[in-house]
DNA sequence: CTACAGCATTGGAGCGCTCCAACCAATAGA
DNA sequence: TCTATTGGTTGGAGCGCTCCAATGCTGTAG
């Protein structure tokens, strides 16, 4: 249970501390001789470099930290996936947090990452306030992923919100549906973009919007198809914030004896595992989740090499996945 | 960007450096007019310790590294909250890291977790060699968590997958069902358990076993439905080996004009979020996750605290859940 | 044969902290 | 009055490493 050291490395191999260190670090003036004689001693004892002390003593970090604000969403795993890619491309490790998604957890995932002394930090859609954001980025970069900020020395990565809504609309209307509504998001991150990205699109066809209050839990999506059904205001098409509540939605349909998409066309947000199913096989829009990692992790990476000092706001293009839950309006496929 | 030292607030309080740290570790020994003294110059400065240096000097960690195999699967999310919650409370903190289910990124995972000399180790369902794992279990405590291991300084948690089989072969026969194939897991991990749990529950039963070979997927579970239907030996009621196969093999028993459950009832395995919606609805087996992660952290900090070296082995009791996927054989209902 | 590169190698200082032995009143006991 | 004892406080050493200035060593030019 007692890990080897420099010093152990070094009196093996019968060199200095600081050869071994010049050694683990790579260093191109290092003999080849004595270089393969600390590798094979470092090979023997099973010795691998003490991060922290490294960090430390050179006053630098080839660390990231990542705070995700929900593991159990899926969405952010994908992320993270990117964040890992470019991270290790360039020789930083991460470290993950998770804050559970309550403002006390995560101020304290918080506090934990930045007691790392990491090089810079990733927030992944968080639910701290501001001010706490601001405060952290003061000690060091940071950047926000599907999460907006105005200050000037935080980053920030999201998806055009707008856009998507409108290319499920625009979808829609090209299948000839003239009534479509909106299943929304209220208080949910991004559900404003949605929103108004729905509303323009629909009046830029010259058609009537109809947004219905509704939440992104299936239980919601399914609740505000039924109370469409009672008012005897069911359109011939649904646009939900997110898949959660359109797979509700659907299963309310089938509920009233309605055919998904011979009735109804349903479209979905966020392209989750869950709307790829066969069983489900949901018509949605699909966010680069990927590739918001990847653009995080390189703000951030020239951040901390000092080789910017603007802020970058990144605004993704989301785009439409074609499935079984759209088609014509009655039945006319 | 330079955050202040322990001299900083040393010296802002007007006192040595060796009274800041017992302060800032809650130390009793400290009058109360210097303790506030000097919480008042941290508070000032915005002074938080720095980990790294503290783990480094007083040669202990307070921090619980844990390796998620793969962070796109729901369940690790929730043994992490368990993990999480018996951690806080015992004032440990937690640094994650994935896998990505590769071996090798998972070894570089490991690696980087190790590097910072954590107290010790979980493991989440883990994918590299048994003998990378023997060697990590040298230098500090190690927990599995869905794997098991033979290296009696390393303890388990796993679920008893017989058992779980078990319980869903019981349900079906006690509906009245006597044919009831399994579709297999293969090489997946606790696909072995599950299926001898139901080849003896069948034979327990006096019922002959069918086992079905397939993989963890929604495709797999649809394709392997519709080898049954072509052979003609489909039977009343299946098991599947997770819930995704299960929901691959409603959807193939739908596309071929049958109901579920009327016609056919299936069972699935994990209880995962997919299981729950309502589109879905599927009986399934549930595992205790979060009980999962607290016993990991539990059996983890034991060996941390030196209060036991014999191996613990968990292995915890699955139950079943029971929705709208199962019912009487031949719409009996 | 000396001088001077150029290169590989090394000891020592120091990163921010903890821990320990020593220290310093102030009070208690003899 | 002198010595113990106690509670609070302090300087110094050292954790495992990096960085830097200095050192030794070749080989080549003068």
């Amino acid at each position: 249970m007692v890990r080897p050291t420099m010093e152990d490395v070094a009196l093996r191999a019968g060199v200095s501390r600081a050869l071994v260190s010049l050694v683990m670090r790579g260093s191109p003036k290092v003999s080849e001789m004595r270089r393969t004689a600390v590798l094979k001693a470092a090979e023997e004892l099973g010795y691998s470099p003490h991060a922290m002390a490294r960090s430390l003593a050179s006053r630098t970090s080839t660390v990231l930290g990542v705070m995700v604000s929900d593991l159990h969403n899926a969405f952010f795993a994908e992320v993270v996936d990117g964040i890992d890619e470019v991270a290790r491309e360039q020789g930083f490790d991460i470290i993950i947090n998770t804050g559970g998604r309550s403002p006390a957890r995560e101020r304290r995932a918080l506090e934990s990452l930045l007691s790392f002394r990491p090089a810079g930090l990733i927030l992944l859609s968080p639910v701290v306030p501001a001010t706490a954001i601001g405060k952290a980025a003061e000690q060091l970069p940071i950047v926000l992923v599907a999460r907006s900020s105005r200050v000037s020395t935080v980053d920030t990565v999201n998806d055009d919100g707008e856009q998507g809504a409108r290319l499920a609309v625009d979808h829609l209307v090209s299948l000839g549906h003239k009534r479509i509504a909106h299943l929304d998001g209220g208080e949910g991150t991004q559900a404003g973009p949605r929103r108004r990205g729905y509303v323009t699109a629909m009046e830029a066809h010259g058609l009537a919007p109809q947004v219905v209050s509704s939440e992104y839990t299936d239980a919601a999506g399914a609740r505000a198809i039924r109370s469409l059904i009672a008012d005897g205001s069911l359109p011939t098409a649904i646009l939900s914030c997110n898949d959660f509540n359109a797979v509700g939605a659907i299963s309310a349909l089938e509920d009233a004896g309605l055919r998904v998409p011979a009735d109804v066309s349903v479209v979905g947000y966020d392209n989750t595992s869950l709307a790829a199913l066969r069983h489900v096989s949901l018509t949605t829009i699909d966010q680069p989740r990927a590739e918001f990692g990847r653009l995080a992790a390189l703000a951030l990476l020239q951040r901390v090499r000092d080789e910017r000092t603007d802020p970058v706001r990144h605004l993704l293009n989301p785009s439409l996945v074609v499935r079984n839950t759209t088609a014509p309006p009655g039945g006319l496929r």
